[in-house]
DNA sequence: ATAAAAAAATAAACACTGTTTAGTTTATTT
DNA sequence: AAATAAACTAAACAGTGTTTATTTTTTTAT
């Protein structure tokens, strides 16, 4: 009866090509650039062939949605270590930047393309990374509550607030908006420092928040 | 010798009449799913017809994008009129919201599609509304600056956070990811609540940044 | 008014895209 | 070895942005 595990092992695996092989051409040439004939063409299939293990592109790339998350949780996952709340909300800031700027592709799926968010919309059963990943934020809010921070502030909208100017932060520089208008401004400056000091004036703000 | 100057007019009249069948259809399906053939539909002559008064798709919204930061720059004008820097300041930020709300597929031409900014950046000879946008909202920090707000921090890249926290905020709302993750932990609001009040908390932060 | 020149508009094609259908090849079971 | 099931693909469909050759319309000159 190990036969029809194997075959059902190899379907898992040209499943998991499929995968690695989209991933690594969205990187390369970007989402909408990249075709399902190009996909098939790497793998070394028929582009049909690609239909009998995803629906439709929106599938895969819902795939690579959910790994995406992942990603981002266990890149988040080394902060538990850092047993200073505000310390690790500070490291978390710039864990997030890191991770936009490192992942640029895998960034876009997660937070600007609304295909993926739909999808896990419609899917009720399965326990959504995303949801994770700010819970772990709104978690370290509340231990700086603990510590004198934030008072008389709800968390949830904090958590909004902090996550609005990490995200902000990460696409008007990946877009080159913050390139275009600081170019000019900020000379003394190139873009990831840029980045890094506007961050470090968020950070500053936050630091007035206690008591 | 008027002739030659009614046949100009007429070409500048059917120039703007696709860019409003361009406008038309991308607020209404989006700029990705609005094809050639349907903005030559909706003025009634051929596809190619559109070629001969726009080089390419690119020309066309970079056109719209143009139009779009004059609209905001118009938007913001009327702010002038409030003497307080710090309540025009408030106030910029609730309008910069509201523009986005109101108008969310220009707000996508100006500040997260790629492609019309680098066409801006091809063009060295004109003057950039975004540019002009930038430094309204820089000139009034500084105005704030003067009245005991922000001290010791620098005007350019308190700017940058300031509109990386508002964009983060439009884009996580218009994307559905406020909503989705909002929806669970704050159902006591709705999204355009849920929104204002983050920026309250932003206004918060920012209020405690005086001396 | 008529013929020549210029301008404006278009039909048809090209090379793509995501996706579907019908058909062929390969592997397994009887 | 024949029948069945699974895997794969060639070819087509309807759509996309864009270009080229051609036709229609307008202007100019005789």
């Amino acid at each position: 009866m190990g036969v029809a595990e194997r075959k059902e092992r190899h379907r898992e695996d040209l499943k998991n090509e499929i995968l690695q092989a989209a991933k690594s051409l969205f990187t390369e040439k970007g989402y909408e650039a990249t075709s399902i004939r190009a996909i098939a063409e790497k793998i070394e299939y028929s582009p049909a062939t690609i239909y009998l293990y995803y629906k439709d592109k929106n599938e895969i790339v819902h795939a690579l949605h959910r790994d995406g998350f992942r990603l981002l949780v266990s890149h988040f996952e080394v902060l538990n270590t850092v047993s200073h709340p505000f310390e690790r909300l500070k490291a978390m800031g710039r864990a997030y930047i890191q991770f936009a700027m490192q992942n640029p592709d895998v960034y876009k799926l997660l937070f600007i393309m609304e295909e993926p968010l739909k999808h896990v919309a419609n899917c009720f059963e399965e326990w959504d990374e995303g949801d994770r990943a700010f819970d772990i934020l709104r978690k370290t809010i509340i231990e700086c509550q603990a510590e004198g921070y934030f008072k008389n502030m709800d968390n949830t909208l904090l958590a909004f607030t902090i996550w609005s100017t990490m995200h902000g932060l990460c696409t008007l520089k990946s877009s080159g908006h913050l390139g275009h208008v600081g170019v000019a401004r900020a000379n003394q400056w190139n873009l990831d420092e840029l980045t890094a000091m506007a961050y470090e004036t968020f950070v500053a703000m936050l630091e007035r928040m206690k008591t």
